[in-house]
DNA sequence: TTTT
DNA sequence: TTTT
């Protein structure tokens, strides 16, 4: 039965664009990095500025969401469960390490760039390079999974 | 300026008793374990119990107020932010771990005694010496509480 | 598209047992009355205390859990939307009301009861008929509840 | 003592530029409506776009900031407490209305225009006879409060 | 690594 | 009344 509550709720900005992977079942699992810069004291009660990097994950639809409109830069709403991971990494050594399993998103700025096709009259993001790495094309969610399996270097990133 | 959001809701349970600790400064580092237990689907689809064990900590008149009132067993909800820390253990390994430093808790369940067990009444406030002394045991808590959490070597503060 | 975040986190006290009607189709469709009490400061900044009554509808599956679980007195979270809605009345005056449509809820409280009380191990859920008896008085909670909500003719549906 | 949540949580648009007025102690309250869009599933399954007003209410620190940088069209984060209020009309008639109490608040949508009156650099949003009402000048929020008073008709808006 |  |  279920028994407590574990919520994550992030507005951020994407460190970089996401990576999206594929299990050999065909669902989707993107990865992002979300900033969330706040303002905190520190111990001498000075204000400092101060920016926690969340390791975000989507699985499924929702995955292919993110894959298809975040970028790089993007701000965006996350909610999601906060999850504690552990690993044993090739050395041998167990490590740690925490991501927020994303149940919600939402894109914030306006239409935010990212998104697919051309023809939008409000592009003023930067837009790097978006071409660098030819994406699947982000057809509705129908898109065909490449077959491309889901290795254990997938995660953690 | 501020810019972001970064904000965990939890419902859960304490896996122990508070360990608190004072600065120079006086101020009151209370650290607890919490348990949030949800299902989950796991990779095959079946419904599975998945506990997340929260290391979440209260400063200042917080952390006093949640080491006089929270026991182990204690459910509690609390809003806080997620702070993504490493240190370098003596070993000289880099490790990483992931809190929750609160900024709001709130007592559930009736006039909310943790545990079960012992017939004391609410103990006055935390005296700094306290930890020494051992605290009744909470039954009502079947579940195993996380390995040694927060033992000195462990959180460096 | 969805557009917007509109989310409703709750921790409160019910001030009356669940009233659930269903719809011709067979949905259960469950009201609560639920009291949130907070601290906050008058105009003159004196501390007072300070309730809000929430109109809480549960729809479907978690209607039928919330009629099955919560009664007087229960300590429940709650997630949901907010709504605003507007009808009118009998006496062609329309009039607002707001509502909580939750898509979460939990139980708080262990067994339920307030208290700490006994070394039992925890007793199964409140059965359906346990409304005929006398429940503990909601001490704690001595705020009267709302007058006669959800009556027919106060919420249309 | 504090006893319950009561908590709000919303990423939406303004639908006007904010109401600030000033009480005789100089204090800032600005009130804004803030729209949320989702996609709901009406009675009949289909999916259907929905959107809720809410009124969200800045005070002191707070409501200068809000009244400094929001404008009509401005996305928003606002986290605040759900109040129920009543008041007597003109008319005689007890009427209803809930707010949103807002504590935190955070601009969306990168630069987000807003921003103060005339001659800015970033107006793009449509800045809609903006010069209707004359704006007190938002400088920081050290703006000395006009001697105006907090009336009875200033709430609700 | 983002953002302001 | 906003936004997409």
């Amino acid at each position: 039965m279920a028994r407590g509550i574990n919520k994550a709720i992030l507005v951020g900005n994407l460190g970089n664009d996401p990576e999206t992977k594929y299990t050999q079942g065909g669902m989707a699992i993107t990865k992002i990095s979300l900033a969330t810069t706040s303002v905190r004291k520190d111990r001498d009660g000075n204000p400092q500025e101060n920016t926690q990097w969340h390791r975000v994950t989507f699985f499924g639809k929702l995955g292919e969401i993110a894959a298809e409109y975040l970028r790089k830069g993007s701000q965006v709403y996350v909610e999601g469960e906060i999850r504690y991971d552990k690993y044993t990494g090739q050395d041998g050594v167990e490590k740690y390490f925490t991501e927020i399993v994303a149940n919600e998103m939402q894109m914030l700025g306006g239409r935010g760039e990212g998104g697919g096709g051309g023809g939008g009259d409000r592009p003023s993001r930067p837009q790097r390079q978006e071409s660098a790495a030819p994406r699947r094309q982000p057809s509705s969610q129908s898109s065909p999974p490449p077959a491309d399996d889901f290795s254990d270097d997938d995660i953690p990133f």
